[in-house]
DNA sequence: GTCTATATCTCGATAGAC
DNA sequence: GTCTATCGAGATATAGAC
């Protein structure tokens, strides 16, 4: 896995993951990345011999990327809420670092180009995800220790968290246009966020 | 407001929609909506005059699609429970009908086109969005009459619910991948997500 | 209004000098 | 390894015959 670039080619591919994420595949153009990283655009094919090979490096690179936040801010804890307050805070910090990511994954999957489809496939099939399947264990476990009510669907439920982590930096642009004065200071929503999502949920799945 | 186009240009339009729905502004080319339409690439310059202006057309109708699918699936009734209920069946509905829908605005609006924003400004100033106010007033209102507990944030839980109903159309593909047996049967998955939606977030709000 | 042919432009990719 | 010049594909847009 252990992919050996020069310094030089890791501040190209630096640059290509910037432009790409904020553009996607059909939106970057070669020459943008060769501009914003300084180099001459004959150099990009040189080195990463085609924008198709460069863009399913970064997309791979991208996707790992989410798809790690969310396994990552995953860690049982003593009790159920601690688990999901743990998990809300981590994975919305994640988001506000990468704020682009989430939509950049749904946006390229979307049209689903075959290049994108194979490489999430196989990343799947080689296990290079962690499966969410711990979180359904971890609700199953709750649920059956007492701590939440019972006879609700896991997969729902995490459909819901997810959605309530990540909405907010899809839908920025909309709520920006809606509320222009509520969301003057987007830092103080976010953090917010993590405890309204918690409480919210948690007093959902509350006995 | 009403632009009467002959039932040709109607066809086009509708055709066009088609194409930007699934692969946007970039990945759309003109030929294919010629193709698709069964017309000469030809007229579509002649009727339309160029694709900007064709795409900015089809952007406005979408948009505005999608926040009033939002706006028209808000109805107060008796209590907050059953306005809850309604929302997110209705709503959630309408998302079914148009699965690319959330992911066409979040996706169009992202890569923050000068046009794409202007255009949202300029709906939202002219009031052609209905405004999502009426949304918090009514939680307001709930809370007043001692229906759900206080002390939470509208805007939070707006966020949340929105997020709730979009989020598995826009997360499919990968949801798919990493859960290839239990999404087998998609309409009965979102069929049951009324309910989960409704319970989870009442539940959550109720004293 | 419709269609063919073509102009024009953008972009990915490469040849070839250094 | 690097840069300039350019090729060739593919896309938007238009000219002009009918």
């Amino acid at each position: 896995m252990e992919e050996k670039f020069t310094q030089k080619e890791e501040h190209i591919l630096k640059v290509a993951l910037d432009v790409f994420l904020e553009k996607g595949l059909h939106g970057t153009k070669m020459q943008e990345i060769a501009d914003r990283a300084g180099v001459n655009k004959a150099m990009l094919h040189y080195y990463f011999r085609s924008k198709e090979r460069l863009y399913a490096m970064i997309f791979e690179k991208l996707f790992l990327k989410f798809m790690n936040a969310m396994a990552d801010s995953f860690r049982p804890e003593q009790n159920f809420a601690a688990t999901l307050r743990h998990f809300v805070g981590t994975f919305i910090d994640s988001m506000r670092e990468n704020p682009r990511l989430p939509l950049f994954v749904a946006r390229e999957l979307s049209w689903g180009g075959a290049t994108v489809q194979k490489i999430m496939h196989d990343l799947v099939e080689q296990k290079a995800v962690k499966s969410p399947q711990i979180m359904i264990d971890e609700l199953r476990k709750a649920e059956r220790r007492g701590e939440i009510r019972a006879g609700f669907s896991p997969i729902q439920f995490i459909f819901t968290l997810i959605g309530a982590c990540v909405y907010p930096f899809v839908a920025r642009p909309i709520a920006e246009a809606l509320f222009p004065d509520l969301l003057d200071d987007w830092d103080t929503l976010i953090e917010q966020r993590k405890e309204a999502v918690f409480d919210l949920l948690y007093n959902g799945l509350k006995k």
